[in-house]
DNA sequence: CTTGACACTATAGCAACTACAGGGTTTTCA
DNA sequence: TGAAAACCCTGTAGTTGCTATAGTGTCAAG
């Protein structure tokens, strides 16, 4: 299949394919006479793999390493379990800190209740007072902040 | 004071001073004979404002807007709740997006309690397979996926 | 007076894409 | 048949919020 028709049945873009090549997660696709890649089924299916991996926010790194054992498949798999482990670690980390934010960001939001004059606002106020919490560590490993990824 | 007594003050390294004020967070300070940025304790404050913010994990376009209301203090300040309070919301459905996550992988370990031959392990061959779950979708806005910042 | 700590600019790198620009090819359908 | 639409290619630059380097200049202490 062409790389249009892996971009559906992947439901990855286009050009994220290309990039997933370039940096080597998929191995480079057979060309036709005109220069278009081609793909198998096999190839398919390695690139859903990468992508529910992406779903469970893992890094590209940590799919590489997952994709080795995939590629090696009377290894031992110890190593993929100690990976899961700490990837779940680090989500359970970043989920106690992002509920510390919320708890944060609520008290700070209740220090105005309406609107009125900035120079007034609880809010800007408060945010330059030193807040009650704690600051993000971001010690985590890799378990991004507040914010979703573009996808 | 000099840029590295300001990063002491602020807790904030000195290239990340100089990107605030190239990105247009800090005014341009004002510099000595020989090239050197001078702060004021104005400025110092500004400073530890944004890391404040930061620490809550918004972005820098609304570490902007919120020093726009700082900055006309007799201006309604309406706008500024309503930004905490989509903060918060981002926040919120990110939290729900990881406990997501969480549970997702947690089931995904439980394929594969021992290690094995990586061909037979249940963790490899589940992420081959669809997840139960939903995929993440990232429509949030701005909350990041599982990784911390660098920090 | 030299050593070290500090300051400066400019540039490149990180993750994981995304979005062009500027081409070539293939398919469709009138 | 032929033209337009839809697809494909490469290469490069942009995104966010820094971080790190190279190469240079300035200043304070001993």
């Amino acid at each position: 299949m062409k790389i249009g028709e892996l971009a559906k049945a992947a439901n990855t873009p286009v050009e994220t394919i290309r990039y997933y090549e370039r940096v080597g997660l998929l191995h480079d696709a057979a060309r036709t006479e005109s220069n278009y890649r081609i793909y198998s089924e096999a190839q398919r299916d390695r690139l859903i793999f990468i992508r529910h991996c992406r779903g469970l926010d893992m890094t590209l790194d940590e799919i590489r390493l997952l994709l080795r054992f995939k590629d090696s498949p009377q290894e031992n798999c110890a190593q993929v379990n100690t990976l899961i482990d700490e990837h779940i670690g680090h989500v359970s980390v970043r989920i106690k800190e992002l509920k510390n934010l919320e708890r944060q960001l609520k008290t700070l939001r209740k220090t105005c209740r309406e609107a009125r004059e900035s120079g007034q606002c609880g809010i800007l106020n408060g945010l330059s007072a030193c807040p009650d919490g704690e600051p993000l560590t971001g010690k985590t490993g890799h378990v991004h902040g507040a914010h979703a990824r573009k996808g």
